[in-house]
DNA sequence: TATTCACATAGTGATGTAACTATACTTTTG
DNA sequence: CAAAAGTATAGTTACATCACTATGTGAATA
């Protein structure tokens, strides 16, 4: 077993985190969402629900995996939940996706 | 069932697309290939197999998949089989998502 | 030509993810 | 305080993905 340094980072932490991080993005209606906040920045589940026609159950459920993943961070507000992007930086790659897609 | 343009994003293809783009480099060891790829420009799987130190018939599926994903192209010459980035844009999204790993 | 090398693919079981329904929790409103 | 609104979570079933083993295939070599 001879390890070299890439070798090594195909184990390392970086590489799994880096490929959870696209995992947890790797879903239409998930882009869609990451693609909204970072238009309007800040948004409450209904407003995303009826923007993206997404179920209820299920847009909770993908905010709460991207939240648990680190790309999402929200603020409660009496009722409503309040989301935004965290790391916008994240935004480069859906941008980078979206230039790469005309061409497959 | 009100239809938005952003719902309309949603389900297009381009979001469906994009997300298995996404899906198919979100692994390690399918990240850490692309990164070789993006340095080395060309490589058989034995060479990638022995820097990385992936199983053959693992790194194999890797990418076949990666292939049929787009996101590989190869060249067959004599016994070997030599890959290389097909969407060289790709590796940005590599790099962004390098980039945002430190902060995590 | 028989063997070895490089690679691909089939089959399998374990684990993960997706979508859906129903229900629970918390805050606001009447 | 009862009902409604907004959100979260549990439970379920179907389907995808993973890693692994074994085997198949074509090209090179002895």
């Amino acid at each position: 077993m001879a390890n070299s340094t890439l070798d090594e980072r195909v184990g390392s932490d970086k590489l799994t985190k880096a490929s959870e991080l696209l995992k947890a993005a790797a879903h239409p209606q998930r882009l869609a969402v990451l693609d909204l906040l970072g238009h309007y920045g800040r948004l409450c589940n209904r407003e995303i629900q009826e923007m993206l026609g997404i179920e209820q159950a299920i847009l909770s459920q993908h905010l709460t995996l991207m939240r648990d993943k680190g790309l999402l961070d929200f603020e409660k507000e009496g009722k409503y939940t309040y989301w935004h992007l965290r790391r916008p930086e994240f935004l480069k790659i859906v941008h980078c996706l979206e230039n790469c897609c005309p061409t497959l």
